[in-house]
DNA sequence: GGGCTAACCGGACCCTGGTCCGGTTTCTGC
DNA sequence: GCAGAAACCGGACCAGGGTCCGGTTAGCCC
């Protein structure tokens, strides 16, 4: 879960509660590492961790935020990146040309981490759509789009963009379809270039 | 070899298991008028026929199918009217035309039954994308897609228009965007004229 | 009607995500 | 160092989807 005090800064964690978050982590890591994701549950957790229940959802609030929390950094880096990196991907080059690199690095993305990608995703619409993550690439890709398309289309189009790189939906395209990741990006560039 | 029967299985189903199915269904048309989706949980289904949990399960599959099951018909007539139906929608008219049909008519059918409709797609990637109804759908924007696009591009494309009609998103951009559905057909009219 | 088989029935059971609350530990202020 | 409060802990508990299998019943052929 994210910590940033945006308003007023929260007390910090108590020693324990921060040791057990620590274990709680290390443990699904093992799990991941052994069994794969979806031999992630939460009473395999928190047992390998030697915590009761209670504290994995405590720490975590629920599964989805627990898988979010393993992939976090590469998430922060990700955003790092479009934001303030180097171009295409980062401010600097062509707007169309940062919309296609921002397909290309989520393509990427999901290929290194699809599996914990999807399962980090909310499945209730209403969490999925309002979560953090999801408004900060929207916002992004709503501000590239404005200047692409104009400021009445970018929201809608922004929201369809975003569904063509849902983990879920790319996976499906990869391995069901096997489409070729260059395939994919071809695909995304085109779509873009269409807009 | 084993004799397939390629179309359908040819055995009817037994006397007691159709009563069950009729109860069954009618069970949780009754549970629907009086509590909502959310008041179908397969227990009280069950319940409310009369009837085992497993003998739900047996006629159903599992809690998506049943919710398919509920809204079969209307499936069907839509998928009549986009396959042999009157123009636009149907035949004769031309491919955009027919393409934007297409997303006008998925809008009215989620206003209608968005509920039912995102209840009955599966959560399950592989279910979901192998699913005789998105296959339909699929099939069919493809068929469009090649004449407006070429074929090359329709495939990915027909996907992606997908990710735009499904339910759950739809449902977002109505309620929590707050889209009008008149937005929400115009921004889709775009989408179709740009490709 | 009687017997045979396959299909069917029901509900106990399992799994997993998520909640709750009585008891414990950490931190703060004195 | 001590007391009190707030935060935290753990595991029993709940709900809901899905499975299993011993016992039952419908359909069929004699």
């Amino acid at each position: 879960m994210v910590e940033l005090p945006l308003v007023e800064s929260p007390r910090p964690e108590r020693a324990d509660a921060a040791r057990n978050r620590e274990a709680l982590l290390e443990a699904a890591h093992r799990l991941l590492e052994r069994d794969g994701p979806e031999g992630i549950t939460m009473d395999a957790v928190a047992c390998e961790a030697g915590v009761g229940k209670g504290t994995l959802f405590r720490r975590f609030g629920d599964r989805a935020s627990l898988f979010h929390a393993l992939i976090d950094d590469r998430e922060r880096d990700f955003q790092e990146a479009f934001i303030r990196g180097p171009a295409p991907l980062g401010p600097g080059a062509p707007v169309s040309d940062r919309l296609t690199a921002f397909g290309h690095a989520m393509f990427q993305l999901i290929e290194d981490h699809g599996a914990l990608l999807a399962e980090s995703t909310p499945v209730t619409p209403g969490l999925r759509y309002g979560h953090p993550v999801y408004i900060t690439y929207r916002t992004h890709l709503v501000a590239l789009l404005t200047e692409q398309v104009g400021e009445r289309r970018a929201p809608y189009l922004a929201d369809v963009l975003l569904a063509a790189l849902d983990p879920d939906f790319v996976i499906y395209q990869r391995q069901v379809l096997g489409l070729s990741t260059g395939e994919l990006e071809r695909g995304w560039a085109q779509l873009i270039d269409s807009l």
